[in-house]
DNA sequence: GCAAAAGTGTTTTCAATACACCCATGG
DNA sequence: CCATGGGTGTATTGAAAACACTTTTGC
């Protein structure tokens, strides 16, 4: 057994894009990296895979106990194992995507400070380490799908969002325009949400209805 | 750096679903097992991962090499890393689905024997080995969802199919009857497939019209 | 001529699209 | 009262769904 490992020998990681959306934007969670290599670059969490964990254990870790965030809705999405995607190591790399609301994420926010982590709309990515830029591309575009395809929608808008919040998500995601009128339409006519009664007031113009999404619905695509 | 990584070794192996479509039924490819542990026992294809190589070069190798396959499409699905997933070792598994037409198959397959092959269908999977029941389901699913999501039965139909054989498949993946006539028109007057003029002799009842998919077309969602 | 399987057309319903004006708030 | 952004209604088009009979072949 001892002579298989030797030619079968990997290091394998985990990396985490968390996503979140904010006034409408949807962003990403990086770190901001502080040692050689890429010191200075911005990279995505993670952190490699010990013998006594699965993947998935091991990414709940990251997020809970090296990033100091509320556990989330996490989902695997990829792994990378190209040959040269770490100058010092054959590592072979798992990624997944996390989702949070803007809400509770706020909340429990800022309880460590040896991380330097920030967002960054989705369109607007810094200078990346390793081969980061590549998986936060798949990351984006793998997250991109699920949100057509699924109601994972609800995950990152538990309750009281706006319509026309909702719909610049969609518009990032399809990469279109939709007209007001015919999305709400859809989404209120076909029992996708849920009118709650309340507004969203304290903003310029108009305030807008709160809505929720109704649990009831099965699982379609929207577009 | 021999420090990290006696806490941080595990093996990595690759497994494969093998897909094509047998008169309108999907089948799977699986491997019988011919040493312990799980002698006797059906498994997915697969090799341990080696340093000098991406997972997708040695699943490709797999195919060809060691199955003596043509190649053949292939997409990366899931990670698996429970942690007695396998007896001996800690194995983690990367699982790829990959899609051959049965036309194209036939023409190519029985170069070997010392491996014992054979095609099931996924409603009849047989006693499996290791976790792989486990991973053969999540495969399944990951193909019906990629099929309904996107235009990858271009891959298992390349050309001169009918449109009852499609049909059946569409059934099997939505679990759904279809009605014929809105089938056919769905598919011919938004012009998804093409009439190639030819049709399908020599089976019982009237002789089915043999179609292509429409190569101009954009990915979209059927149904 | 009978069994087996495939092809065909019409009607109704509902969602998709296109499009312009009015309303509520903050400053 | 004006700027900003949000809410609303109608008409048209096109696809989805429901539904029964006829055609071609092998035996």
């Amino acid at each position: 057994m001892s002579s298989i490992k030797k030619d079968y020998n990997q290091l394998l990681e985990t990396l985490i894009g968390i996503f979140t959306v904010d006034k409408g934007k949807i962003k990403i969670l990086l770190m901001h990296k502080k040692t050689e290599p890429y010191k200075g670059y911005w990279v995505l969490p993670g952190s490699l895979l010990s013998n006594n964990e699965t993947l998935e254990d091991n990414i709940t870790d990251v997020v809970c106990d090296t990033l100091g965030l509320p556990t989330m809705y996490i989902e695997q999405c990829y792994t990378f194992s190209n040959l040269n995607r770490d100058p010092d190591n054959r590592v072979v790399a798992t990624a997944f995507i996390g989702l949070i609301d803007n809400i509770t994420l706020v909340l429990k926010k800022q309880e460590r400070d040896e991380i330097e982590l920030a967002w960054f709309e989705i369109n607007s990515i810094p200078k990346t380490g390793y081969d980061h830029d590549k998986i936060i591309n798949k990351l984006v575009e793998y997250l991109k799908k699920r949100i057509i395809n699924s109601n994972i929608l609800k995950i990152l808008f538990p309750s009281d969002f706006t319509l026309p919040e909702l719909q610049k998500v969609y518009e990032q995601v399809l990469n279109t325009e939709i007209d007001r009128r015919n999305f709400r339409k859809k989404l209120v006519n076909l029992g996708y949400v849920i009118d709650t009664g309340d507004v969203n007031e304290g903003y310029m113009g108009r305030p807008a209805k709160l809505y929720r999404f109704n649990d009831e619905l099965e699982e379609r695509n929207l577009f």
